[in-house]
DNA sequence: ACGGCAGGTTCGTTCACTGAACCCGCCACG
DNA sequence: CGTGGCGGGTTCAGTGAACGAACCTGCCGT
């Protein structure tokens, strides 16, 4: 969404409207999508989201600032930032699923893209991501993520990278070519 | 968010970001939540939101296009129309009730605004929106909304309406004064 | 010395959001 | 019969955000 400098949304008395003020903006649900997929270097954003730089540049920003993501240098020399969600950030990952579940209702003659897993039964999570099988809900980081039916062919790296079973949260090393 | 007129979104393999085509421009999921709270005319949300008019014409439009609403007739001379959500509209509450969640566990120093529970037995719905005493999801006919402590002073009548008890879905009625 | 790469910033254009003003059909009132 | 009010919009100018391309910087390898 282009939010204006003066959060309107701020005048709601609710909840709701306070989590849009921080993640309501154009591409930065899907920024911390990528980020719990376990995308986390500027370029790989730029890569895989196809987003221009500036908008990207601002969005880490600013879920830094909110507490979503945590920058972190992982070398020095040529000085190298990662961003990496924070428990603030993996809280987002219900209602991320529960969209991707209603983006699948939306159209559903469409094969699912990516599928969602209990890591340790590996039951498929229910409507509201728990397991099935354990019948509670599952942390984040014990979500393991399959590639669907639904995918096309992978055009960059990242895509590639990202169809292999993996585990939510896991850092993305991307193998040369 | 400002989509363009070319959802870039739409590259996305993604149904998350096929959900976000929808109801990812600004203002969008919150009239999607007044709808689901009952609001459904022209006018109430224009009171409650204080979104401008012409935007608030092309969401609803747009959203009954999508399917989430449905534009229905509710008399004759003057014609005048009420905006009811679908089922699929009501597909959003888990998206919904998550991201409130979201928003309360961002500023937790707030009071919570409203609490919604499940009307059979009482207890305060889980993350996402399931009941945690029964342990299933629960329909959003049969979640009741109550107000909490951090609501201010109602402003408009909507707002005044919006502080009894209610079902959610159930249609508003506003008692003049 | 040169090219390349990660990670940005700058800049002009386009496009959506904003608020105020205006419009239309209908009703109620005097 | 005119006049005002209300619900439900549309129109319009101004502004701010998104977009894509170009540019910049620090560092490395050769």
């Amino acid at each position: 969404m282009a939010l204006g400098k003066d959060y309107d949304y701020a005048a709601q008395e609710c909840s709701i409207a306070r989590a849009l003020e921080i993640i309501g903006e154009r591409w930065t649900l899907l920024v911390v999508r990528d980020a719990l997929y376990g995308v986390r270097r500027y370029n790989d954003f730029l890569v895989h989201l196809k987003i221009p730089r500036a908008v990207l540049a601002a969005r880490l920003q600013s879920l830094t600032e909110a507490g979503v993501l945590e920058k972190r240098r992982y070398q020095e020399s040529p000085p190298r930032d990662e961003y990496v969600p924070t428990e603030l950030g993996w809280g987002l990952w219900p209602a991320l699923r529960a969209l991707g579940l209603w983006g699948r209702a939306f159209n559903p003659d469409a094969r699912p893209m990516r599928t969602f897993h209990h890591a340790e039964c590996g039951t498929e999570l229910g409507s509201y991501g728990e397991c099935r099988a354990c019948g509670r809900a599952v942390d984040p980081a014990d979500v393991e993520m399959r590639p669907g039916p639904g995918l096309g062919p992978a055009e960059d790296a990242v895509s590639r990278a990202l169809r292999a079973p993996r585990r939510l949260l896991a850092p993305l090393e991307l193998q040369p070519r």
